[in-house]
DNA sequence: ACAAGTACTTACCCTAAAGTATGTATAAAA
DNA sequence: TTTTATACATACTTTAGGGTAAGTACTTGT
């Protein structure tokens, strides 16, 4: 028979991984399958929410919202709504969300080898990447 | 009454979004909240999944094991097992594993920045970043 | 003899995230 | 006048990931 394990405290130790790694601090902030996505499509410029929700057709519009809800209270994008009817609200990388540029740059430049390798092709290559000429 | 909407054929539209966005395409092989953190733990060398263990207290044993299984069934990790008892296993990045450096690295320059901005403080800092000062 | 360490596996449970399907206000266009 | 479009909100359900707890096989150290 085994002895009792003891890997209880998750939470405290959470902690310390969160001081201990930059890796985590960042995971906390664009953690999750879509906020990278999204931070990727407002990378080329301020956008209306529906045009966002075109440029990713597999999400859904709770999550889009949801998400773009976190990513404006954690710090990463701006929301400017102007008082019209029909609504008209875009949204943009704040300072700090630019900062994300080359860690979606790196992505981007990871995924287009990688998938040579395997066969996979893109149709946006990264010559069109936004920010791929400047401070990246 | 609003028309009943079509946003049924999430599946299907999820190949069309990877196959246009890169990041889409690095976040099926290394999304979710572990992997980038693991992935962090290899960079400095291959180590011995008790290492790895040991680096993330925060991590269950299941999901660490599980997740070192989906990074190497991606190709991003390799595995090798010496035939003695007690067992020994080392976990180390393969040449695409390694060509993620420039994403973490990046990651972690933010993650520092991000952070002066916030108050938060890292035990480990830059300069002591795995691969730092190579082809980073 | 018994505990301890290694690298796992398995069964069960629980929750947070995601998906489905609606509703809403307003105004201009058809 | 019905439709269309915008930018959401909300109730309800499902799923996948993660957490808990324990087991296993074998050997070295005490």
């Amino acid at each position: 028979m085994a002895r009792i394990k003891e890997q209880s405290t998750i939470q405290e130790n959470k902690r310390s991984a969160f001081e201990e790694c930059p890796v985590t601090y960042v995971m906390e902030k664009i953690g999750g399958y879509w906020k990278p996505i999204i931070l990727f499509q407002l990378l080329s410029g301020s956008k209306r929410y529906s045009d966002v929700r075109r440029a990713i057709p597999a999400i859904t519009e709770k999550v889009l919202i949801q998400q773009l809800k976190q990513l404006e209270a954690d710090g990463l994008v701006q929301r400017k709504a102007m008082p019209v009817v029909p609504p008209h609200v875009t949204y943009s990388l704040t300072k700090t969300g630019m900062r994300l540029k080359p860690v979606l740059y790196a992505m981007a430049v990871w995924a287009v080898d990688d998938s040579k390798e395997h066969g996979a092709v893109f149709r946006r290559n990264l010559k069109n990447f936004p920010g791929a000429n400047d401070n990246a």
